[in-house]
DNA sequence: CTTAAAGGTTACAGCCACTGGAAGGTCAAT
DNA sequence: ATTGACCTTCCAGTGGCTGTAACCTTTAAG
């Protein structure tokens, strides 16, 4: 299929597909007589796991490991799971960071009784706080 | 002051004060005969207001209007409350998202019981759900 | 007086994960 | 023959810095 096709099937757009093969994430093709790229039915499932894993906010680097060990049936489980539950920690530190961020915010928005610059309380407590 | 002792009273990088100096942020200090930065006492003060935009997560394009603002008495708080309030909408929105995420790699993680890689629950989660 | 360290300057490249756009080749239908 | 959709490559831009190189100035020590 072209790749156009892989595009719309895998949900993934095209220059994103082409991004992809040029750091190495996804293997080159082979090229049809006119250049075009031709993928395979293997490459719709490789790109759809691909797909998931950047949902989960993984980072590429990362999701190249993931899809080498997937060729290598002897590797261990170990590495998967290191990244899923490194990813899992990340997350969960982010959300505690914007909870914070969150109170300052609330905190700030509610506090403005004012209309006028030079009395504004969000940029007296910018300022000074 | 020179600029790194601006940098260490304000507690932002020497890089960082040339970088927002770069893009329009700060405004170009006078020059000292041996071309260095001379900066005055109310740049710690602005420096130290986008800082503390920074660590509310605000753009740097959004900080621009808040110091824009503050030059000009005559205007309104309504830029700034609606700022503050856009950027609380986008925390808030970005936690949601990633409570999902954390749902999801949650489920991921505690679900993997092989050592094969052939027979790995969260690779398998992955590829095809 | 020389020298070395510490700090200043500019300019360019890199990070992440794409996205946009230009300039051109190919293909199917009209 | 031409239109329009699709393909190709390559380069630049996004945000908010950070790293590095190459060079100049100031300051302290030997």
């Amino acid at each position: 299929m072209k790749i156009s096709e892989l595009a719309s099937i895998a949900q993934v757009s095209v220059k994103t597909i082409r991004y992809y093969e040029q750091i190495g994430l996804l293997s080159p093709p082979i090229r049809t007589s006119n250049g075009y790229r031709h993928y395979q039915e293997k490459d719709i499932e490789t790109l759809v796991f691909i797909r998931r894993c950047r949902e989960l906010n993984i980072g590429l680097d990362d999701i190249k490991r993931l899809v080498d060990t997937q060729q290598d049936p002897k590797s261990s489980c170990a590495l998967v799971d290191n990244i899923i539950a490194e990813q899992l920690a990340r997350i969960q530190q982010t959300q505690r960071e914007l909870a914070l961020l969150e109170q300052s915010l609330a905190a700030l928005a509610s506090c403005c009784k004012s209309h006028q610059i030079k009395d504004c309380s969000i940029l007296q407590t910018l300022k000074s706080a």
